[in-house]
DNA sequence: TGGATAATGATAATACAATATCATTATCGC
DNA sequence: GCGATAATGATATTGTATTATCATTATCCA
C-alpha cells in the first residue's frame, strides 16, 4: 500500500462524502460510484491500511460489524437510527461519568451509543 | 424445554453466584462445577430459551459476543475491565442524554460503556 | 517509455460463534 | 415403576464477515 490508486481514494472520497461511519458495505457501494469494477476485497484491504495508518478510525456499535469513519474528529460519541441503521456523530459528551464507577473501580474511558429517530425518518 | 433439569438450574444458578453478566463459554464452565458432563450445545439452547422466556437479559457490548444476565435489574449500564475483561453492573445512570441530540433527532434510548480498572485488578 | 512490482478483482479459503443432527439419557404424568 | 417424549451431549454443519490466493492490471521511478 504505498502506491496511490484512483480506489483507494473513491474509498477515502466515499467516506468524506458520506460524513458518518460506513459499513465495509456501504464503503464499496458508494466507493462503486467512482470505480464500478471495485472489488470487495479491495474495499477490506486498504480500511484496514488506512486504518492501521491512523488515517481511519474503527466504529463498533454493540451487535454490529465495524464501520469506519475519517479520524481526526477528537472524541464524540454515535447515534443510530431505530429506522434506517444509519449511524451518524454526535459530538457532545455527558461529563461527570467517572462518578458512575462503583467503588474501587476505575474508570478510563467510555463508549456512549444513542438510539432514536434521525432527521429523515 | 419445559421440563426441569439440572443443567438448565445449573445455567440460572451459575449466573446468579456470578452476579455479572457471563459469555457462553463463562456460563459452560460455572456450570460444569455442578454439572461436569454440560455440554455446550446445552448452554447455548437454554440460554437462547431462557432469553425467550424473558428469564435473562442479552448484553452486547462493542464488538464482544453477547453475555447473558438475569433480568429484572431494571435499567443499568456495565462497566468492562481492560485488564480481566469481565463486565460488572453500574447501576446509576447519566441524566441529560436526550440534550446531546442534534437538531431533528429523537432519542428513544440509549447504551453506555465504561472502561477502565475494577476492583480486583 | 519500460519494467519492476505493488495493487486489484474474482473467488476460494478461513475463522468461529451458533445451530442442527441424532443416538442416548432423564423427566414426569400415569 | 413405566413409557412417551423432552432434553442432553458429542459432533457435524451452517452462516457470514473477513482474509488469502493468484493471475492480471496499473503505478511510478530510472
Amino acid at each position: 500500500m504505498e502506491r496511490s490508486t484512483i480506489q483507494r481514494s473513491a474509498i477515502h472520497d466515499a467516506l468524506k462524502r458520506a460524513g458518518r461511519p460506513l459499513l465495509a458495505l456501504e464503503v464499496l457501494e458508494l466507493a462503486c460510484e467512482t470505480v464500478p469494477r471495485i472489488g470487495i476485497a479491495t474495499i477490506y484491504r486498504n480500511l484496514k491500511t488506512m486504518v492501521d495508518e491512523g488515517l481511519l478510525r474503527q466504529v463498533v456499535l454493540p451487535g454490529e460489524n465495524p464501520r469506519f469513519e475519517l479520524s481526526g474528529h477528537g472524541h464524540h460519541h454515535h447515534f443510530q437510527c431505530k429506522t434506517c441503521q444509519k449511524v451518524f456523530d454526535i459530538h457532545s459528551c455527558p461529563t461527570d461519568l467517572a462518578a458512575l464507577a462503583p467503588k474501587g473501580f476505575t474508570i478510563e474511558d467510555h463508549d456512549l451509543t444513542l438510539y432514536g429517530r434521525c432527521k429523515n425518518c
